[in-house]
DNA sequence: GTAGTTACTTAGTACATTTTCC
DNA sequence: GGAAAATGTACTAAGTAACTAC
């Protein structure tokens, strides 16, 4: 295994591999600096470089400057005139050229500029060097204890190793949970020997402290390393990516982005889990299948261990899979969102959307007329699909009954999660939802419904219990084939994701002030960001440390406001002072005694804002929808439009992901 | 229709690292 | 310079949705 400074002969790196990944065999060019670009005087020629395969030229079919794949994805090309100031963008700083960065910047490989595999087919080659295993077990040292009813017990290794997995999670609520504990007792017997099941009957009995002790204090000493040993460490693990992290596919180098397997445990699902506890095992090579190209060179296993399975599917998008003990449920390895593969995939689904923004007004005409419907199955459909359109709802899959949380979407409702009223708070036709969703995230809302939705809802419910189901005649696999008719690739999610960009690309036009400065343009972006978590319901646990630096930011806050009235007490004397005096210098006194209140003031507000903006953030997370709901060219062209650098919208890893946005959107750009 | 399987996206949390503040 | 706060990253669970076989 490649647990680190134990490399084994068969996991040295070999120079002909290695040096496939900075010269992979069949490399062609990387996007060549400016070679590539158009340059001015190259206006016509096409933007979309084709791949060199040439058999797959057939599929695409080339109509002006837009691509018709396959897949009828269109590929809409870049404003040719954007990419004549960009080239010359590029040349004109010859002078000052900054050799380093910039190098590295254009060998950065812009997949999006070339032909796309035509639908299904997901590369045509691909190489890498399997995963990484979790570190092997290593026993506690003889002087960490465990007591079984008072009295000392040496462990097995395997009982010792699940008995520390416990151990380490004891300060955890979770740990006293009765589902949980009866998992964990259940799991953990399996692994003892039979004179340690005889024995071990009763975790109450089980006395883990000393082993928490221990953990408690390693990691403590880990905390307390020298800059030498934790640098050593860092330098580790940097070893290991540079050796497992890439893959090379299709000619790229491309960053992997899970390639270490899960190490044992206990399993923790979100919310209410009936198999919290549960032991996950260690996966070992056998449990391994392995995907890559016929002609690549095949990850070895380690040493006396077998992979399950070698396969070459180049419909699949993973490198290596398994199936996991708890659900079982297969897990995979696969590629970096900044990886071609994921991001072609990211902007399609983009594309989708706004595929659906062409023709939503039809689509909710259609099911605002279909709540009149004489078939019962058709006012189910229309009515979830007005929720999934309007409350952004997900879609809400069926689940096996005792194997999960019990958490559900919209096809999924109960009588039990909605309340009908009929009147509320001087709104008519109230529908309140309280259900738990995906993560057993609490969704909570007040909606007025139009009068047809909320009768539907009443005749739904009518001789129902609250466990039965709101919409009986309705899945997931209905509602998805009737999108699907509606238009090509629709699905419920789409719904989620074209609304959340819509809303994004609404709020900034009209919360984006142009005469502010970059920090308040910001918190302009921060707050329709905000519209969009909301409603998507992206919630978090406030941050353990809110209160405190809530706290510490209101005393700020108190004292700024005490500043202020001294500073208006001094203004105020000052004044009745230049009414006596009336003499030039008292007259300037004012003047700047006034000039600091204004100061005053402005900084209170801006601690205020911070404030608010703070407190309104508490139970939201931005950074799901940013990553996964909102078309990034909104935020490019809003940034390129107001002079923002993008740094201050999306860090690195984020430029990474969404390069392909960052290059191609310009400021004039429409969702 | 439905149950099972597979592949892939979306999600929050815990921990690590960097930045800010005093 | 060190603590605290903010931000970034790794991890992996939990969804969606397509497909297959009956």
């Amino acid at each position: 295994y490649s647990k680190p400074g134990r490399k084994t002969s068969s996991l040295k790196l070999e120079p002909p591999f290695f040096a496939s990944f900075c010269s992979p065999p069949r490399i062609k060019d990387e996007p060549d600096d400016d070679g590539f670009y158009a340059s001015p005087k190259e206006d016509s020629k096409p933007l979309k470089r084709p791949r060199e395969d040439d058999d797959f030229k057939t599929f695409f079919e080339e109509k002006g400057n837009i691509v018709a794949c396959s897949d009828r994805f269109l590929l809409i090309l870049q404003d040719s005139k954007a990419k004549k100031a960009k080239s010359k963008d590029k040349k004109v700083p010859e002078a000052d050229k900054r050799k380093k960065p910039k190098k590295e910047e254009e060998q950065k490989w812009k997949w999006w500029e070339e032909e796309r595999y035509p639908e299904g087919i997901k590369w045509k080659f691909l190489e890498h060097k399997g995963p990484v295993f979790a570190p092997p077990y290593e026993p506690l040292p003889e002087n960490v204890k465990f007591y079984y009813d008072g009295k000392v017990m040496k462990l097995s290794t395997k009982a010792e190793e699940v008995a520390t997995f416990f151990a380490k999670m004891l300060d955890h609520e979770y740990t006293t949970k009765e589902i949980f504990r009866k998992n964990f007792f259940k799991d953990w017997r399996k692994e003892m020997t039979s004179e340690e099941k005889s024995t071990i009957t009763n975790l109450s009995k089980c006395d883990f402290t000393h082993m928490s002790q221990y953990f408690k204090a390693q990691s403590e000493a880990r905390k307390q390393m020298s800059k030498e040993e934790k640098q050593k460490i860092k330098e580790e693990n940097e070893r290991l990516l540079k050796e497992y992290g890439y893959c090379v596919m299709d000619n790229h180098k491309e960053r992997i982005a899970n390639f270490k397997i899960e190490p044992p445990g206990l399993f923790r699902g979100r919310g209410n889990h009936p198999k919290m506890g549960m032991l996950k095992r260690r996966i070992m090579p056998e449990d391994i299948i392995i995907n890559c190209s016929k002609d690549s060179k095949i990850p070895p296993p380690p040493p006396g261990h077998k992979w399950k399975e070698v396969r070459h599917d180049n419909k699949v998008t993973w490198l290596v899979s398994w199936t996991e003990n708890i659900q079982g449920s297969i897990k995979y390895i696969m590629l970096n969102p900044s990886s071609r593969i994921k991001g072609e995939k990211d902007w399609q689904k983009y594309e989708t959307a706004r595929r659906l923004k062409k023709c939503v007004d039809k689509i909710r005409n259609q099911y605002r007329e279909d709540w009149k419907s004489k078939e019962m199955k058709v006012r189910q459909r229309a009515v979830a699909l007005y929720f999934i359109d309007k409350l952004a709802l997900r879609a809400g899959n069926e689940k096996e009954e005792g194997e999960t949380a019990d958490t559900v979407g919209c096809c999924s409702l109960r009588v039990e999660h909605i309340k009908l009223h009929p009147e509320l708070d001087g709104q008519e036709y109230v529908v309140e939802f309280d259900f738990l969703g995906k993560d057993s995230i609490r969704y909570y809302n007040k909606v007025p419904v139009e009068k047809r939705v909320f009768k539907n809802l009443q005749l739904f419910m009518e001789n129902k219990q609250p466990e039965d189901d709101l919409f009986d005649r309705l899945n997931t696999s209905i509602l998805n084939k009737h999108l699907q008719d509606l238009m090509e690739g629709l699905t419920a999610k789409v719904f989620r994701t074209y609304n959340a960009s819509i809303t994004l690309q609404q709020q900034l036009k009209e919360l984006t002030n142009p005469d502010d400065n970059i920090p308040a343009k910001i918190l302009s972006y921060n707050r329709a960001n905000r519209a969009v978590a909301i409603l998507c319901n992206h919630q978090r646990a406030p941050p353990k440390t809110f209160e405190k630096s809530m706290m510490n930011l209101q005393s700020k806050i108190d004292a700024k406001k005490e500043q202020l009235a001294d500073a208006r007490r001094e203004l105020k004397s000052a004044k009745a002072d230049a009414k006596v005096r009336r003499d030039e210098k008292s007259k300037k006194t004012v003047e700047s005694k006034k000039k600091a209140v204004q100061r005053i003031e402005e900084q209170l507000m801006k601690l205020e804002v911070q404030a608010t903006d703070r407190e309104e953030n508490k139970q939201i997370a931005l950074g799901t929808s940013k990553l996964n709901y909102l078309d990034p060219r909104i935020s490019v062209a809003w940034c390129k439009k107001w002079g923002i650098p993008i740094e201050k919208i999306y860090n690195k890893t984020q430029r990474e992901k969404f390069a392909w946005a960052i290059d191609m959107a310009e400021e004039d750009y429409e969702f």
